[in-house]
RNA sequence: GCUCGAGUGGCGGAAUUGGUAGACGCGCUGGAUUCAAAAUCCAGUUCUUUCGGGAGUGUGGGUUCGAUUCCCACCUCGAGUACCA
């Protein structure tokens, strides 16, 4: 009877899923372990191989855990917000929930055909109402709360508000906007609620603020940094400018040290945690205020309205991580955007200021990143006053000063820092050097250790830690400034100007955004008729008719309700600007939508407790599955996701929700497959293709063909290409040998380049089995590899030969005999090496193992149940449907597992006995067979011991024994 | 520029608390079977050789009885990040 893999595979892939074989139970006896997969976006190209690679090692795992005894939750879902379907709703008119639910149907089909434990009843969807009902209410959460950097964690907002009327604020030390100002209890109280609200807002973890986008007039709309090509949309090519709007964004800097912090407590790859530590970005150093000097400090005293000039003395700050150069300082910096640009400028210079700051304008945020080497800058006119040495330091400004980070401003120290010390070349500016023996007329000299502060008074003479340490004390001491850390995190903008993602649970009132009560969640999408931005530039969800919120009935209502929603000059929809029809209690809702990080923030926790219609998870349920065991998925995601996840975990762990503070305790990161396309040429001009030998000096144009076109020899179907290129129909074609051979690149896997490899045709004539177990033998799974179809056969034959194994011709020949010595001694050896493989996650060796026990056991003849049967159970994890079959021939009625084997459960069936090599100084001698668990005490005592070592030393004492257990014992003479 | 990772046959890749380098698979060569093909099975396959051997894990050094593995310098490729003060 031959290996009918489509038959069997379709019928276990059935009883699976009539069996509920995969369900996990919220309760057991077992211990518990969560395996989880990033959940895919459902796009419309459907899978390819590549896509799979993850799942495919996971399932083993997963699979593998159940046999050791383990509850497992393995769940999978769909990220299903997202850009492809509403920019394909954009072209079609088509609702992207459908086009959404279609592509998810397609997924399913695809991912069911590859026999995944998956269990599908807690499935979710991070575009169902009933799911981002709980995103919202997270949001709402985040609203309610504000950091308290003293208890260095998340509290409700009314703490704070009880704070604020009993004492102020002077004392409260929150992680809030930097614009605050003091105020005690009894101005507390003076404030009308809409001042209140306003102060509050600047301390939630959730607030409204303006932010700098890219915004295409052209296209009305925003585009994200990736989607600007030279300073132009990459869509149309039309011109994009910075512009500030307001958005929504969440505190997530607040968080920042103890998001790096907790890194040591995960196990991830370093070089994953080591990207998060610098986009953290943490520095230690100090913030120093420089003072306006002379004219300056006038000028800026003069024009400015009153009460900031009284307020206090107007300064620059700047933060440095080099305190202790201070007296390098021959100038200092500000970022073209700085505030205080205009107002300082004097009227010389102004001119030439404005032209500066325009120039860099036009200039995207990525323009200038990119643009490292050139060297611009203006003088502005005005000086500030050194903290120490009380004279002027000019004021220049240039843009490799960056407005976000730190205070837009820096002082520069040209011996100290290679940017400063190009731009004081570059403008003739002094570099006065404060370094004993060093030489800093042709470079900055970076080092800290090893080098002593020189002319800088109180400083010289000292080492760099030393200097360090006083002039913090000394800024601190003359109020010129103070310690500080500096992180690069910044907050994250939270809100798109998009249709297809979750609404924000937000209306207004008075221009004050305010919480729709979570009881009334979800607020769900509006329909709309155009998914485009309005004309007037507000976002898709302005073209909603019912989008507005009844206060009194507590539900969305029609637009119509509203008196007349105003913008500005700009065009822009001014919340302010929109008001109550005779406060009928209807108000506008928030147009924007959520990012596509908000819904996969927390998945990881609703899988826990899916369709619990009160709460996002139970208690109950999120105690006992606590976190992520094991996480699989792809490296992109290592500043995105993965970070905003943890985020969002220890917020809701500080206000109680959850038990842990880390989402995923275990992280490994698939490598990518890339597909291997295939090229024709095509001699320039005309419509001829070379085969590749023959291109020689020809001036040709590579096109890529598709890669069905093409052997496994690299011969080109030519009628088959003419058919599919209709346009090269009447081609000729140049061939070597009666052939068309094409070039071969290695891409990534993509439909435009028509290398795509569909696991829907592997499955069709490999079988799902042959395509789980060649997946994993490509090479190590966090490798980037290409696929490769010819050798797939490979790991097809070695199925064939499993199935054989218990066949005897056409029948099913498995006998209750005692098996060999042999044969039990290959099957624990294999049991041994795959169950360490597993644990240390090389899928591709375990494979290898297989193999190799299988000749073996075809070469012993073995065909005995004693290893035949649980051999079906240690190969289930990679082969489940073709194990299953076995299984169930053997006499089971029950699916594959180890409760007839118990001490498989713990570890391999019995010891192994490994032969050692004994070398003396180096020189092997004899080998000695030895169980593989000895200890090295015993496996010396045992050498030592053996009549051939006592004629190798012949009466002589070893002066030393090496032993490495499981490979060799040296003896040194 | 900085950070991290990787360089092993014709190819994908094994082997790292230092211990028989090239497991396993693809491909290739030869053989068996077959009228023939497919499929299957068996043998061989790092290079070199005067058949005794000799060389060999990117390059050059070092530590060691012993190095693909550890250390130093360099070369190449890949990934991430980027004027972070």
């Amino acid at each position: 009877m031959s290996y009918h893999f489509n038959k069997i595979e379709e019928k276990w892939q059935k009883y699976w899923a009539k069996n509920q074989t995969f369900q996990a139970k919220n309760d057991s006896d077992k211990p518990k372990y969560y395996v989880l997969d990033m959940f895919p976006y459902p796009s419309g190209a459907g899978l390819h191989v590549g896509h799979p690679l993850g799942y495919i090692a996971s399932d083993i795992y997963a699979r593998f855990k159940r046999h050791k005894g383990f509850n497992v939750l393995h769940p999978q879902g769909y990220d299903s917000f997202g850009l492809p379907a509403e920019q394909y709703a954009i072209q079609t008119g088509q609702h992207p929930a459908v086009t959404t639910e279609n592509n998810i149907a397609r997924y399913r089909e695809q991912l069911d055909k590859i026999g995944f434990s998956f269990d599908w009843s807690r499935e979710v969807r991070t575009s169902d109402p009933d799911y981002y009902k709980w995103t919202q209410w997270i949001f709402i959460q985040l609203f309610e709360s504000w950091y308290d950097l003293e208890a260095e964690k998340s509290r409700p907002i009314t703490e704070l508000e009880k704070t604020f009327s009993s004492e102020g604020n002077s004392r409260v030390n929150a992680a809030c906007d930097d614009d605050i100002e003091e105020f005690s209890a009894e101005d507390w109280k003076t404030y009308s609620e809409d001042e209140k609200e306003r102060i509050l807002l600047k301390y939630r973890l959730t607030y409204l603020a303006e932010a700098e986008v890219n915004w295409c007039p052209q296209l009305g709309t925003v585009l994200a940094n990736d989607e600007i090509v030279n300073g132009v949309s990459e869509r149309g090519g039309y011109p994009v400018v910075r512009k500030k709007m307001t958005q929504w964004s969440m505190r997530i800097s607040a968080f920042s040290e103890r998001l790096l912090q907790d890194l040591n407590k995960i196990d991830w790859t370093e070089s994953l945690k080591e990207s998060q530590r610098n986009w953290i970005g943490k520095s230690v150093g100090a913030m120093v205020h420089f003072n306006l000097y002379g004219e300056t400090l006038k000028q800026v005293q003069g024009d400015g309205p009153a009460e900031l000039v009284s307020a206090s003395q107007p300064k620059i700050s700047v933060f440095t991580t080099r305190p202790d150069t201070i007296f390098g300082v021959s100038f200092m910096t500000l970022a073209p955007e700085h505030d205080l640009v205009e107002k300082i400028t004097t009227e010389d210079q102004k001119a030439e200021v404005q032209a500066y700051i325009e120039a860099t304008a036009k200039r995207s945020e990525r323009e200038r990143m990119a643009d490292v080497k050139t060297i611009s800058g203006v003088f502005t006119g005005a000086y500030a006053e050194h903290p120490f040495t009380k004279e002027p330091v000019p004021i220049w400004i240039g843009d490799y000063v960056l407005a976000g980070y730190g205070t837009g401003a820096v002082m520069a120290v040209p011996c100290g820092d290679q940017r400063d010390h190009d731009f004081a070349r570059h403008f003739d500016l002094p570099i006065p050097n404060i370094f004993e023996n060093v030489d800093v007329s042709q470079e900055a000299y970076a080092g800290k250790e090893g080098t002593v502060i020189a002319n800088s008074d109180f400083l010289s003479g000292l080492k760099y830690k030393e200097a360090l340490q006083k002039v913090i004390l000394e800024l601190e001491k003359t109020g010129h400034g103070y310690g500080k850390t500096n992180y690069r995190l910044r907050d994250a903008v939270f809100s798109r100007q998009r249709y297809w993602g979750e609404p924000f649970p937000v209306y207004y009132v008075n221009g004050l955004p305010k919480m729709i009560d979570p009881k009334h969640l979800p607020l769900r999408l509006p329909e709309v008729e155009k998914y485009l931005p309005t004309e007037t530039g507000e976002p898709p969800l302005g073209n909603a008719s019912d989008w507005a919120w009844d206060t009194k009935n507590n539900k969305v209502v029609s637009n119509k309700m509203l008196k007349q929603v105003q913008h500005d000059e700009k065009g822009d929809v001014t919340p302010s600007g929109v008001e109550a029809h005779e406060d009928n209690g209807v108000y506008p809702l928030e147009l924007n939508t959520m990012p596509g990080w908000a819904g996969s923030s927390w998945y990881l926790f609703r899988y826990m407790d899916a369709g619990n219609p009160d709460k996002f998870v139970s208690e109950e349920a999120q105690k006992y599955w606590e976190n992520v065991d094991l996480y699989i998925g792809g490296s992109e995601h290592a500043t995105g996701h993965l970070l905003y996840s943890r985020f969002w975990t220890k917020f809701l762990h500080d206000r109680g929700y959850l038990t842990v503070e880390e989402p995923f305790k275990k992280l490994i990161n698939q490598g990518m497959i890339l597909g291997t396309s295939a090229f024709v040429y095509r001699l320039e001009g005309e419509n001829v293709f070379v085969s590749k030998n023959q291109i020689k000096g020809n001036n040709v144009q590579p096109i890529h063909a598709d890669v069905s076109l093409v052997n496994a020899s690299d011969e080109l179907d030519i009628e088959g290409f003419k058919k599919w290129r209709p346009e090269f129909a009447d081609a000729k074609f140049l061939t070597e040998d009666g052939k068309y051979i094409v070039g071969r690149e290695v891409e990534k896997m993509s439909k435009s380049k028509y290398n795509v490899v569909n696991p829907d045709d592997i499955c069709e004539d490999y079988g799902a089995d042959t395509l789980r177990m060649y997946e994993m033998f490509l090479g190590p799974l966090e490798q980037a590899k290409p696929w490769n179809t010819a050798g797939i056969t490979g790991v097809h034959n070695f199925l064939k030969k499993l199935w054989k194994l218990y066949h005897n011709g056409e029948e099913f020949a498995v006998s209750d005999d005692k098996a060999s010595a042999d044969s039990l001694k290959t099957f624990h050896k294999t049991i041994k090496k795959v169950t360490e493989d597993i644990e240390e996650f090389s899928f591709n060796t375990s494979v290898s193992t297989f193999m190799i026990c299988v000749n073996e056991l075809t070469a012993q003849r073995c065909n005995s149940r004693e290893v035949l049967e649980p051999l079906a159970v240690l190969i289930a994890p990679y082969a489940p449907h073709i194990a299953e079959e076995l299984w169930e021939k053997l006499g089971n009625s029950e699916s594959v597992s180890t409760a007839k084997y118990p001490e498989y459960q713990e570890k391999y069936l019995v010891e192994s006995k490994k032969n050692y090599p004994v070398s003396f100084n180096g020189k092997m001698r004899f080998t000695m067979e030895l169980p593989l668990d000895m200890s090295k005490d015993e496996i010396e005592k045992n050498v030592l011991e053996d009549e051939r070592t006592k004629n190798q030393l012949d009466g002589s004492t070893p002066k030393k024994v090496i032993v490495v257990p499981g490979k060799i014992v040296n003896i040194v003479v």
